[in-house]
DNA sequence: AGTTGAGTTCTACAAAACGTAGAAGATCTG
DNA sequence: CAGATCTTCTACGTTTTGTAGAACTCAACT
């Protein structure tokens, strides 16, 4: 249960963007205006989206333990339990771990990062 | 269409532990012998699928570009495209490339591997 | 060359995940 | 308490995956 759909994206999206934590209308809106960017790459249109719509989402996504709610408040508030870098590099791990010969993964991965990424991880690796 | 299903994940796990290009009956007998392994974890039975369920998932996971067949021998001989170490480094690639802050999740993830991995990740940074 | 049998492709259907939202129930505000 | 707002329940259409029968193809055998 690790892959999400476009919508479940696009919702987890808006939640790391914003720091605050946003109410299902508030979601909603910002949906809505998916930027009509300037150049192509498809770009979704400001499709208006009924508010249980993004509520259904959200749901889901609390179930999967990506997003947690303040269930005081009124208009419950949403938020990513972790923030986006942390649940990449969880993904990461977690595609990492099921492979038998991790080390290997490894050298084909560092052998595609760009030159300034292996100086970061250089730089990472090295005080320790 | 980066996930795989849990039949199509076995079927690349037999294509990926044998060396040579197999058959799709090949391939159904070894499906039927999964690991009534030891210990628990579920481990699928050694349910007897149909041939055809096997070569429709094969056609699937060709279309998908994971595998590839030789259509000219008779019964077509079916084998992963890449390896899969390749394969899962491919799919870190793939997770990292959709993050904005590449670096920070690369230090994130490098937070949290073990210091036998952090010691081959030097070497392999090391030379240039 | 016609029959046979293994192999492949076509087509189909059920289950799960995801997108989408109406209807009904709960809650706050005035 | 009435009305507006919000949440939960329920539902249905689409896509993906698991599963396989029916029909078609092709090489070998007689």
């Amino acid at each position: 249960m690790a892959s999400l759909g476009e919508l479940e994206r696009a919702v987890m999206d808006l939640l790391w963007a914003g720091q605050e934590a946003a109410t299902a209308n508030t979601l909603r809106d910002r949906l809505a205006q998916t930027s009509a960017g300037q150049d192509g790459a498809a770009g979704h249109e400001g499709k208006e989206l009924a508010v249980t719509t993004v509520l259904t989402v959200l749901s889901r996504l609390e179930k999967k333990g990506l997003v947690e709610r303040e269930r005081g408040t009124r208009p419950h508030r949403y938020q990513a339990v972790s923030s986006r870098e942390d649940h990449t590099a969880e993904l990461m791990h977690e595609v990492l771990g099921s492979a038998p010969d991790r080390e290997a993964v490894l050298a084909r991965f560092i052998g595609s990062v760009s030159e300034g990424e292996a100086e970061t991880l250089r730089k990472l690796l090295g005080h320790l």
